[in-house]
DNA sequence: CCCGGTGTTCGATGAATATCTTACAGTCCC
DNA sequence: GGGACTGTAAGATATTCATCGAACACCGGG
């Protein structure tokens, strides 16, 4: 068979969540949390599909990286492509904005900007 | 003595804090919980100091509920007086929405609002 | 085919926190 | 002053959740 450009495995599909159907609970619970404010902001400052999960600079190993992805996930705040052995990620800003208009702005915003 | 209209007592003042020297993490905590929503909400529906803490319908005992109040006021998004033997409410819109524009939008409006 | 690299899953642990019960401190009204 | 009412404070409990360690699965390259 064509191998295909940036191998797509058949291995376990990232289970996403559209953001149009998550709770403001639950988009404000993701955001609500150190690391996770951390890994949306170095990917808000990152281009699209360029940073694996192990690219970023956190405090955490990798067990709790995993978890603290599959949360943003589930907040429709990131979406998640295999390609080869690693996991690349993309900001889901247009959709995430549509149904929560301006909160991602304000997580990406410098913290002590009034 | 002249007795004041609406009697302030010499009782200890709730401590506030002000809505801009609140971090986002301390902001997007306090709202991200059912009770608290409900509060904020229930809050925006009443006019300014007219809803003592006991007068809102929720599924907490009273010490849970001053906790909850406590939260509210360290993050910025109520105000507190005492009047008699109650302590009245008042949610800061504007003072919270300058320091974080948006946000309360979101959290009061109706939760499937695309 | 073996191996290093990358993530996920599972179980356990620990910390943060939401909750309750009880006790206490004010305030108002009789 | 006594008593009903309102809210807070303190201590105990329980639940949630972030984290870690180890085991496993998958990919790509020698």
């Amino acid at each position: 068979m064509a191998s295909q450009a940036t191998g797509s495995g058949h291995r376990a599909a990232p289970v996403h969540t559209d953001p149009a159907e998550v709770s403001v609970l639950t988009a404000l619970s993701a955001l609500a949390d150190p690391v996770r404010i951390q890994l949306v902001r170095e990917l808000a400052g990152s281009a699209e599909w360029t940073r694996s999960c192990g690219s970023f600079d956190v405090s955490v190993g990798k067990a709790a990286l995993s978890h603290h992805f599959s949360v943003l996930r589930g907040a429709g705040l990131v979406e998640q492509r295999d390609q080869g052995p690693r996991r690349v990620n993309r900001l889901r800003r247009e959709e995430f904005d549509a149904r929560f208009p301006g909160l991602l702005d304000l997580v990406l915003r410098p913290d002590g900007s009034p």
